[in-house]
DNA sequence: TGTGTGTATTGATATATATCAATGCAGATT
DNA sequence: AATCTGCATTGATATATATCAATACACACA
């Protein structure tokens, strides 16, 4: 877990959050001696649901996962994480509590910046808190037609939904290695482990995907993209 | 719906953004010059999902529904609106656009107030920002629960829920009348309004509530409660 | 007073989906 | 090679919930 980094300054790292464009020099500097950074084997807690939020939470490289874990011992996948993206969640400017579980998926180098700088920084340029807003509004969105998705799909429709959001979002390719289990992917598109694998198998035996285990391979994008919109 | 005004200024305005408070003298007169009033009766539209978001919407009185419309012309609905709160919308800092619709469920005064000067009043006032922010993230950490709850939730824990929420958010007060119709709490609770009758009868069988037509009173607001936390 | 219209209610049935139980399979460990 | 462990798969069954159809009821209005 003590390893020091490649990543030595802010000002050019590639794994940033975009809204620190809109700091300057100093405060970016500002914000570079106040983080920290750690390594994360897969599977270990990078910070816990109801824990107070201490930093925001960047990935420099690797994957995790964001889940609830809610009623009855159920988890909630909200989605992967990935580089680039702010990690701290919606309790920031509420009860500065975290309301998800963040988890390597794979070896994970993560960046912890102080919340406390952040926050200040909002206060200093308002146009780093425009973005700030940006970012939440964005992700309010996001969750929101999640919601829809979760609350009038059936579960072919919310599968295709979830093969695309991987293909398009996380991996960027048609082609790639499927990071979860069944389990997981079952928390992620809202249904059991075991109603994942027949619809797996319904859409390999109607060549819309090739499933060689971890190896997926998206066959009919445009069929997978109806079904997501009216599965 | 031409109608002028009982609220002249919104320095003394009781149905306000808390977050008009982190505003200057100066600012909330900028404010006041930039906002117009309409009335609507019950079932008018007030704003419209896909439309573009021109103004913050107040209630000054009466009460909303926000709901959007989904697949398949099934809608979902978000929650019922009241005064003092902002209604935007999570559009505004994204592609300011609608992603609901309000509609008034009650004769609803409301006020305008162009969303432009909002925006530049977040780039003027940091504190009126950070309340902003404050104002998203609770909502976005709101509909995440909701979320949640919709998930792992049967319908029982669902009804319960919705009636707690009326009954503590809405009404304040464990006795009110039924703002909405079967078909509505459905979309409310995420179920078909003949599960909302069937359960509300259970309910009232059970003395947990008692059910004269638009009359609803709490009687076992702990047993309701458990349903909530459970059910 | 009667007719219509929309909502509420009820019971019967269909369907999606979860759960349970058994088996298979692959990689780790001895 | 044999055993273990965790995950994937499959089929059988149970359950929650939606849908359908019929009826009842309340309120507007002619």
């Amino acid at each position: 877990m003590v390893e020091n980094c490649i990543v030595s300054s802010c000002t050019d790292c590639e794994s940033g959050w975009e809204n620190f464009e809109n700091l300057t020099e100093d405060e970016l500097r500002y914000v570079c001696e106040n983080r920290s950074q750690a390594m994360f084997r897969p599977g270990e807690i990078i910070f816990k649901q109801g824990s107070p939020i201490s930093s925001a939470v960047f990935l420099i490289n690797g994957m995790g996962k964001l889940y609830i874990e809610g009623y009855d011992n159920k988890k909630m996948m909200i989605g992967i994480a990935k580089q680039k993206r702010l990690i701290a969640g919606p309790g920031t400017y509420v009860d500065n509590r975290h309301h998800y579980t963040l988890a390597a998926l794979t070896d994970v180098k993560a960046c912890f910046i102080k919340m406390d700088v952040l926050k200040e920084l909002v206060l200093k340029n308002s146009k780093f808190a425009e973005g700030f807003l940006i970012d939440v509004s964005k992700k309010a969105l996001n969750t929101f037609y999640r919601f829809l998705s979760h609350s009038q799909k059936k579960m072919h429709g919310r599968m295709a939904e979830t093969l695309l959001y991987l293909a398009n979002l996380i991996h960027e390719s048609d082609t790639f290695d499927m990071l979860l289990s069944r389990q997981e992917l079952g928390e992620l598109s809202g249904m059991a482990k075991e109603s994942v694998v027949r619809i797996l198998k319904d859409f390999s035996e109607d060549h819309i995907i090739e499933d060689k285990c971890p190896h997926i391979k998206i066959l009919d994008k445009e069929k997978l993209q109806l079904i997501s919109n009216m599965g």
